[in-house]
DNA sequence: AACTAAGTCAACA
DNA sequence: TGTTGACTTAGTT
């Protein structure tokens, strides 16, 4: 009798579940819009009808809601729009049992003249370093040691992270669509499955991406061999990360250097208009595999998010 | 019925 | 790609 077909029925998730399911699967916690797109297409084929309408309609929702932000891309890197991510502080907006309708909406308090960026909502984060909106001075979070990134200029070798674990919403269909996949409730079939692991990259362990894109952490990402990237670079020409060599790196392309590359983000992200900024505190030494030539750092790269957005680009 | 979350259409940057 | 407003639909109280 009813022929209705698995793609013909609209799954049992607003808009906001839908965004929050894929960024949620997303590794580094952010995706593009077009990411979301596809994401949410492959999972429910329903969603390969209409797209010109629900697709406006997660747009209206990303921009609308704050419990979506928007993070710029690593600089340099090439590619359309920017990422969103959950906002930090959202917490479980599901908790009340419906993907459908929450039972608040997630708010951030009014934007005061230019101080906003303060929450209204319960953080579940606990270390989360929020400084949204704060024009000028920095105020680290009180388990955050300034200290701690007072010895970058030699070399950083500890891995000091704040561990803030992802979200993982079971976003099994409830009750009354228990039926949606053709299977019992409870059952995981047609879940989001974990996401790809992120790419390996010479001169880069790549970090793991455990926490928030936002969250303040550091690790160390050591690595010995040879380094093609870090010919002098002007602008964001030479360099594949987009970013300018200050050290002595005139080593010509492809020759051997020793290349001990740690990243650091320890310093809060900034947030200039609507759009987030991840730190750009990452750092290497280079050890010239011949005695007498000199080593030297640089800043090459963002947090371990973005580390890992070179990591796809510098593959290519 | 009032209140509020969510969906649609659409102008515009 | 992203923001916003006007309006509609629909769930909660
Ligand atoms: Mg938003």
């Amino acid at each position: 009798m009813q022929s209705r077909k698995f793609a013909d029925v609209k799954p049992p998730y607003s808009y906001i579940a839908l965004i929050t399911m894929a960024l949620e699967s997303s590794p580094s916690g952010m995706m593009t819009l077009n990411e979301i797109y596809t994401y949410i297409m492959n999972k429910f084929p329903y969603f390969k009808e209409n797209q010109q309408r629900w697709q406006n309609s997660i747009r209206h929702n990303l921009s609308l809601n704050d419990c979506f932000i928007k993070i710029s891309r690593a600089p340099g890197r090439p590619g359309k729009g920017n990422y969103w991510a959950l906002h930090p502080s959202c917490g479980d907006m599901f908790g009340n049992g419906s993907f459908l309708r929450r039972a608040k909406r997630f708010k951030l308090a009014k934007a005061k003249g230019d101080h906003s960026g303060q929450l209204s909502g319960m953080s579940s984060y606990g270390h989360f370093n929020f400084y949204g909106n704060h024009p000028v001075s920095y105020k680290p979070y009180p388990s955050f040691n300034p200290l701690t990134f007072g010895s970058l200029s030699h070399g950083l070798s500890q891995a000091q992270h704040y561990p803030i674990p992802h979200k993982s919403t079971d976003w099994s269909p409830q009750m009354n669509y228990g039926s949606y996949y053709g299977s019992p409730v409870g059952s995981t079939q047609g879940l989001p499955s974990p996401g790809p692991s992120s790419p390996g990259v010479p001169g880069f362990s790549p970090p793991s991406l455990t926490g928030h894109p936002l969250s303040v952490s550091t690790f160390s990402a050591t690595h010995v061999g040879t380094s093609p990237y870090y010919s002098h670079s002007s602008a964001n020409g030479g360099s594949p990360l987009g970013h300018s060599a200050s050290g002595p790196y005139g080593a010509p392309h492809g020759s051997n250097q020793t290349l001990n590359s740690f990243c650091s983000s320890s310093f809060p992200t900034s947030q200039v208009g609507g759009t987030y900024h991840l730190p750009v505190t990452v750092g290497s030494h280079v050890q010239p595999s011949h005695p007498g030539l000199p080593g030297g750092y640089t800043t090459l790269a963002q947090s371990p998010y973005s580390c890992a957005q070179y990591a796809s680009q510098i593959r290519t």
